[in-house]
DNA sequence: TTGTATGCGTTATCAG
DNA sequence: CTGATAACGCATACAA
């Protein structure tokens, strides 16, 4: 394995000029550089990890702290998780993944510790989390991918609940609907109640009637809403759901029922990973969420942190796009 | 952060007797040993990686060659993943994810010459697979999940394909079923071959009547595969599917159709993740793959591989579990 | 613009 | 059983 210092005999510089070649830290003469590059190409030389992380004293690897992974949020994972090493090693940085089941504070200790990490990305944020806490009192630089209460002071990526909501709402409003419910699960937790008041404003923004329906991650408890709302609320001619899997419980209870998606019922689903397949007939109405995007974002940011870049943008809110499929068409009264 | 010089002045002893003390290759007295992990707990000290990496010429990260992800697989992808990074700090290793498009080869080589990884997880393996001759070439340890097709000689863990159509086919077959079908993707890769001959000869060691009817990884093509059915093979009862999003689309459309599953039909999934959730209405009968399980064997034999401890179970099949939910029946005939 | 020297925290090789 | 001491490959302050 070639080292730095067999390039340097090669190109006939010294040791450090190769590393300030590389680094970019030092300004090197054009011609000397080349050579050095060129030296490089030929021994096929790549920088030893551990020798930078251990003489630079920070390391260039990110670690990211991955949910144990129900289904709901395992597609959604992978794609933050991919997004998350791709913008890493674009800026030759590695990424660990530290899967961890609840907020164990020991193994952030450990990693915070191991001087391998330069940073961490954190995802499954809580409202008040006491890993956020240890990190920023540690000084170890951190993003998060969601945020906590407090989260002003701090880098993170996370929806833009509003935005969301609204492009759901008033597609169906466009669509000439006028009563709508939505479907969410109800788990005390941030996202749950962020989601709900955002898409009860965007209802009222658009002045229409909106009822929740308490639903649980599977189908069963979707076809249940089906029924539920079939009875109690008959005038509703639109449903926003937030949770894919119990909307496809919905639509397979609307054809149990013989209710026709989407001439008599339009349902949109929001918060669905980017590259969700078609998993229904007829295939679904979503909104995206950029997770990949997202997940690059959130690698960035907290590399820019690490590099003491100064950027405006430490904190980014996501919508994603609006993807028409079948579920969804002009109100049955309008 | 705590040295091991530091741990060593408090106990009273040499450097180097911390070291042995703690990685135990070579005989300490009782007494320092105790007096050595006094000192190591009393000042929360935590090995640094990069510096054990470096002195040691080994390392104890592990890469993940990880796919970029289509629907399909992202859900087992992800439990693979997070049992590979648990087993992977449970002996004291790290675990990096590495996205990879295709078989970059670049990637590899990197990866290899970077002196911080100690050995290489392959996933998505092809018969012929370019990654695995080169890293066999440059002597770095590497397990796979899946298997070449030159695979005696390699590290492994990999789906018992027999085990797993067998065990579909013969619960239909217990239930009364004599005339049986099987949704299969076509994608010329090993996976789809080996499931297709596994079924074909479990359902002649049963005496079934076996059709393929081929899908794509979509509820549309699911539907229509029952519409094919329906139409072209009515004595039909039993559906053994290997595709979990094709499989929704075909009970679609038997509700479409007002065929009853489980009555009139039934339909067991096979291959499907360990934490598959009830996706469908009535739940689906699966049987599962224990990707979780598989992912930590991987990284652990892997990591016999580089502790050269002699194991014989380097290479490992996994069948799952067989799940009976909703969607299976006595055949209507028997 | 470039070269020299030192140290990062370990493991491993010597002695004792 | 234990203690010195030399690498490991690189970054960086310092000298030229």
């Amino acid at each position: 394995m070639a080292t730095r210092a067999d390039v340097a005999k090669l190109a006939g510089v010294s040791a450090s000029t190769v590393s300030y070649a590389l680094s970019g830290e030092r300004t090197i003469s054009d011609e000397t550089r080349k050579k050095v590059l060129k030296a490089v190409a030929q021994l096929d030389y790549r920088p030893n990890f551990a020798a930078g992380a251990l003489a630079g004293g920070k390391s260039k690897t990110i670690a990211l702290v991955s949910p144990s992974g129900e289904f709901g949020i395992a597609l959604i994972a992978l794609e933050y998780i991919n997004g998350a090493g791709e913008a890493a090693r674009a800026r030759g940085y590695h990424l660990v993944i530290w899967p961890s089941q609840e907020s164990e504070m020991t193994e952030i200790k450990t990693l915070a510790k191991s001087g391998m990490i330069g940073g961490v990305v954190l995802m499954e944020i809580k409202l008040e989390d006491e890993r956020v806490a240890y990190l920023d009192r540690e000084n170890v630089p951190f993003s998060m991918i969601g945020r906590t209460a407090d989260s002003a002071k701090y880098s993170y990526v996370d929806r833009d609940f509003d935005g969301v909501a609204d492009m759901g709402v008033k597609y169906l409003k466009d669509l000439g609907h006028k009563d709508i419910a939505f479907l969410l699960t109800d788990r005390e937790i941030g996202v749950d109640t962020k989601f709900s008041s955002a898409v009860i404003s965007a209802a009222k923004k658009y002045k229409m009637s909106c009822k929740k329906i308490k639903v649980v991650n599977e189908a069963s408890s979707g076809r249940e809403a089906f029924v539920t709302l079939n009875k109690k609320y008959p005038e509703i001619t639109g449903v926003v759901s937030l949770n894919d899997i119990a909307t496809l419980g919905f639509l397979s209870g609307a054809k149990e029922f013989g209710v026709d998606i989407p001439k008599e019922l339009s349902v949109i689903a929001l918060d669905t990973p980017q590259n969700h397949i078609e998993m229904s007939w007829p295939p679904l109405t979503t909104v995206n969420l950029p997770a990949h995007e997202m997940g690059e974002t959130a690698v960035n940011i907290l590399i820019d942190q690490i590099e003491k870049i100064e950027k405006k943008d430490r904190q980014q809110l996501f919508v994603g796009d609006l993807v028409k499929r079948g579920t969804t068409a002009k109100a049955r009264n309008s």
